[in-house]
DNA sequence: ATGAAAGCGCTAACAT
DNA sequence: ATGTTAGCGCTTTCAT
């Protein structure tokens, strides 16, 4: 065993070097304005000198308030939602919080257990990105009284605050938009179409495909294992003789984009092409990735900050449902001319 | 205030329903084995019952052990160091822990204060991807006997320990594929050239040049932020007549590719092209791109492990310095024929 | 196998 | 302005 050398000071050992009560010393460290300066400075000159650090653990069991809050994702590999728990952990340090952030794969049983352990640890509030759209699954494991923001997923007759961003509008625009470019075997690929999100936009990308009086075709794999080229190949290009795609979401693309160029095809340029999500380099593909930007900054904030704000009793007690814009980044995937110089 | 209808139901709470001692209770909740299967079951009932959940900080203030580890990284941003988070936490769990992730932003002073939150809240270990490669920056903040294992960056004369890779290695073959291409104004760009990767890596390039017997051409800023197309085009290419490019890290490919791009100058194409770190589409980029690529996720499980370890008294006293390979991905940005169909 | 008492390091409530 | 006493929810002696 790695000898801890010996025990940290604790505010006891501080008040004793300091010659002062514990309540003293403890009411130095919090800042009270109540003591003697003198005092304060000699205890403060203490800590300094013997490496005093606060035990937030002992802290937290007395006020009953962890200081930390959880934060449950679906796939840290998306860029997308590694933006929002950025801004969601400068909100949280703003706050004096710290941020838990785990990852669920989307799969109910592991967020479950993850919520479990966070439950234990008394995490003060929970910013989930839930795996799917039920809401029993999520009540279930939690203590009724926590604080709770869902983001990207929408838990239909949820009693909790929700973020999520306009799915359908936007999936119904960059369907317009591959409209006006005159395709009309546009398809909408995407994975586990059960999902709140997915539902969202497929019912926009139908939505606009009826309106122009064209056939919705849909082609959605449960899990994004199935998304190969061959796939892509027989369902999507030949299958439905796609003059066009529409991707839902960022992992679809991925695939998409390396099955098409497995097969020979350039996404964009053979295929026209627009995606829910950006990409790193989504602007300097050739040709440019034409997107449906997800504000994920904006997303991070303002659940971070509607979740302080429930619990800091700042709310109405209804729940709150914001709904953020994502708007279409035009470039030239989709058939638009692009202002790239050379080539 | 949102008033928490009631306090959670504690151990004490469980031990009276199921009458038995509070002890006892205990000993079901850590399943201890010298319990009557009756009374254990009783309380089993009882704790799903009543929604029973542990207090983890409770128990944690107790064992002197948090089951918390630490990770502190430099930009959340980076693909790169998401994937080795992922692992982290992959290993964490498996272990019984969680990880609190928070960010540096490379800068020692927002560092300092991470550790100072991390160390308050009493964290069992610490993964840190130092925003300098100065030790007493970090020593200074920690308690010294918290196991600490450190990322990415080596801090020299360190007595924890490292897990690296062969930066200077991979730069000097990178270097000398392009040699081999025939380019020998090869120019090598980056952000931070004091930073320990950055020095192993333009010393390896310098390696390489030199042994060529070409005058290496280095090209670095300090800040991201001056990484303009104006700045690559007066002087990278134009100042250096640069007629190929060694990329020293992620951000600074990006910027590279989004600058050249400006430019009306194609990354890998016009100019020939070798990056530190893969992108999420490095493979479909046209021309895709030549990289040499970190084991993310091997850093992320060697560094878990190498802290476990540590934590649980089973290594040799002497801090371990782990080198991981890098290996050169040749695909078609360093002038290499790619295999793409058409165009 | 079980329980009573002490205590982890801090803050809350009530003194003074 | 300062100190005293409890006690947060658990685990750890040390009894029995």
């Amino acid at each position: 065993m790695t000898a801890r050398t010996r025990k940290p000071p604790t505010l006891e050992d501080v008040a004793r070097e300091a010659r002062v009560s514990l309540k003293t010393a403890s009411r130095v460290l919090n800042g009270a304005i109540n003591v003697r300066q003198e005092k304060a400075d000699r205890v403060r000159a203490v800590m300094e000198r013997i490496g005093y650090r606060p035990n937030e653990l002992a802290r937290s069991l007395m006020t009953r308030k962890s200081s930390v809050i959880g934060m449950i994702v679906a796939n840290l590999a998306n860029p997308f939602i590694t933006s929002v728990i950025h801004e969601v952990q400068e909100v949280a340090r703003s706050h004096g919080y710290v941020a838990i952030v785990t990852s669920s794969k989307g799969r109910p049983d592991i967020e479950r257990m993850e919520i479990e352990t966070l439950v234990r640890r008394r995490i003060d509030g929970l910013i989930l990105a839930p795996a799917e759209s039920r809401r029993d699954t999520i009540t279930d494991a939690l203590p009724n009284d926590l604080p709770l923001v869902t983001l990207d997923q929408l838990v239909r007759g949820a009693s909790f605050d929700s973020v999520t961003i306009t799915n359908r509008r936007s999936a119904c625009d960059a369907t317009q938009h591959l409209l006006g470019h005159g395709y009309r075997r546009i398809v909408a690929i995407g994975t586990r179409p059960h999902l709140y999100t997915s539902k969202e936009r497929i019912t926009g990308y139908r939505e606009s495909m009826r309106r122009a009086s064209f056939e919705p075709r849909v082609c959605c794999v449960d899990h994004e294992d199935l998304l190969t080229s061959e796939w892509f190949d027989k369902e999507v290009i030949r299958g439905q003789s796609a003059d066009a795609v529409l991707s839902l979401n960022w992992v679809t693309t991925l695939h998409f984009l390396r099955g098409l160029d497995a097969l020979g095809i350039r996404g964009g340029r053979n295929i026209p092409f627009i995606a829910f999500d950006d990409f790193d380099l989504g602007d300097v593909l050739s040709p440019r990735l034409t997107v449906v930007r997800q504000p994920s900054e904006l997303l991070g904030r303002e659940s971070a900050q509607l979740l302080f704000d429930r619990m800091n009793g700042k709310r109405r007690p209804k729940p709150d449902a914001v709904v953020l814009p994502a708007g279409l980044i035009i470039r030239e995937s989709c058939g638009c001319k692009g202002s790239r110089s050379s080539s």
